[in-house]
DNA sequence: TTGAAAGCGTTACCAT
DNA sequence: ATGGTAACGCTTTCAA
């Protein structure tokens, strides 16, 4: 169906040889002739195949992306950076949502692998490292993004959790709040481990308590997050802010205020993290410690790159990029604590 | 780097042949030999090269995937629809954004066709149909989804787009609403356009105008239909409904609102199209027409699965779903008109 | 400057 | 029931 290098040979009057080395250039073609097979090329719309090429030894130009679900804008967004910078270098995304299951996890790194992909892009958090081994192994280039699973010996590119989730608690006690709890994701996950204990650490560091129970982790979803949130806020001792440690369980949290008939800010202040889209269209507007999405992307494409020419000279890169805080409106001064 | 056919037949001293057959069933073999061969490539951890099996005339088991932008929640959720779908029967998505660019639609169309994608799903608007003719003669399959270009002559898994825009006509009509504006997309889009005419037919039914200059085509982002909104909600003839043709729109409907002073849905009430994340985490929730995402994606997989396999008999498909009105916060009965 | 031919990892036809 | 081998479309070494 698809015309081949021995219908542009023929059609040209060379060798295949010849073809090949006009399409990649590897040695000197005359121009007389190399023009013939242009033209050849051209009348015929050839286009090589990745297939064949990629099985003489060279790349496929095809990577594996993996997240937890493409349908969270956090990993749409960051995938969206990833892909751009793939596109730039001729690279394919392949797509894979992985909803933190295991078996799905290593059906999928099974595709890549058949795919003889030419790297992998690791976002989804909670795997066993292990179920990476033969793939690293097989000297296939991972590099991990905006998740680091421990143990796991390959590149990372992070945003500084931890500092960021100081920065959130900093905000929050610049504002007067000394009464916080914290909206956090499964514990398993090492980037939400670290912005709450960043947090817990600020918070330490400024004299003050974050009692453990304080701290809810939410893995039953948007529903359960409202649920958990509208929980904390009708206790008796209601918190005065919050932090979310993901733009959904920040809506979460706002939805729950609502439900109560607390305003945001002026009741409770709700600090979040990512920023996504959500934090821009929110109602609120979310205040949210901002990961550089778009760098982090961009980076974990180029440190794939580097590392698959083999340029990586052995390191084990671990870039961690420095997180900023945006202030919108889900934040304001904290109201004198109300004392029975 | 990795265990090849010929490493597996000679650990279990068969020919290769027999492990292709055992591999794929295609002849039988004897339930010694064939336990020797499962033996030697689960010891060797064998994976058969999708690679080399393509270059024989088999398929890629990859399909690629071609939106606006991966990062918009209504494509973020379609594309995890379509993944679903493809992982459950064994093929990989490769994604490919396309800002709607001429020139990276037809990038990506030539990377698709370098890699002989079995099929591709396309959910872009705007490109003339023509740069498809070469993907097509080659006999790639090929689905359209969400959105229609108009000439090519591939299956197309739709949501009622003009039905849709009915149904928020008829809604807002039925809440005593008389004076009404529509936040549009690009007009190149089909859907979109369908959408509206729907909107303006209902109109129309009920013996009522709806003035051209009352279509805003939002072309600009996020910011442009803001800005528009807020100049349509400050004109002396404030609408009291609007309908957004996709949640963006209705959120950036709804900030120009707040931005006014006016409160929805109690000032003006708006109806959106698509029912994404963003649908139900604004605030008012938004009524919405509500396109069946998942649904849609299933089929467009199947369909083109279908046709990959060559059961299509010819027949070009166009599937159309009916859309379905959710009723969130964001419409009410209309006020009283004030006339001066 | 160009060509012939081996080889990449499969599949499937033809033998045995 | 099993094996030998040509073929798929390309890259690259060796020769000319």
């Amino acid at each position: 169906m698809n015309a081949t290098i021995y219908d542009v040979a023929e059609a040209a009057g060379v060798s295949i040889a010849t073809v090949s080395y006009v399409i990649n250039g590897k040695r000197k073609v005359s121009d007389k002739t190399k023009a013939k097979v242009l033209d050849a090329m051209e009348k015929l719309d050839y286009r090589p195949s990745v297939l064949a090429s990629a099985l003489m030894g060279k790349q496929t130009y095809s990577i594996g992306m993996m997240v937890p679900d493409i349908s969270n804008p956090f990993f749409a967004e960051i995938s969206r950076a990833v892909e751009d910078e793939c596109r730039l270098a001729g690279y394919s995304l392949i797509l894979c949502s992985t909803d933190h299951q295991k078996d799905r996890i290593g059906q999928y790194l099974h595709f890549l692998q058949q795919k003889s992909v030419d790297g992998i892009i690791l976002a989804t958090g909670i795997l066993d490292g292990s179920s990476l081994d033969g793939i690293l192994a097989k000297g296939t280039a991972v590099v991990q993004l905006a998740r680091e699973i421990p143990g796991v010996p390959a590149h990372a590119i992070l945003a500084d959790d931890r500092e960021g989730g100081r920065m959130a608690a900093k905000h929050l006690l610049s504002l007067g709040h000394r009464n916080a709890a914290v909206l956090a994701e499964d514990a398993r996950i090492t980037s939400s481990k670290e912005r709450v204990q960043g947090f817990a650490e600020a918070w330490t560091d400024a004299d003050l308590r974050l009692d453990p129970d304080r701290i809810l982790p939410c893995t039953g979803g948007l529903e359960d997050a409202r649920q958990q949130a509208v929980q904390l806020l009708s206790s008796r001792n209601r918190p005065s802010a919050l932090f979310a440690c993901n733009d959904l369980l920040a809506i979460s949290a706002i939805q729950a205020a609502r439900e109560l008939n607390l305003s945001v800010p002026e009741d409770v202040s709700v600090v979040s993290f990512d920023n996504t889209l959500l934090a821009s269209v929110s109602f609120p507007g979310l205040t949210a410690v901002a990961q550089p999405i778009a760098h982090m992307g961009k980076l974990a494409v180029r440190t794939l790159l580097q590392e698959m020419k083999g340029e990586g000279a052995g390191v084990q890169q671990r870039i961690v990029l420095r997180p900023e805080l945006v202030i919108r409106s889900s934040t304001s001064t904290a109201v004198q604590e109300q004392h029975t």
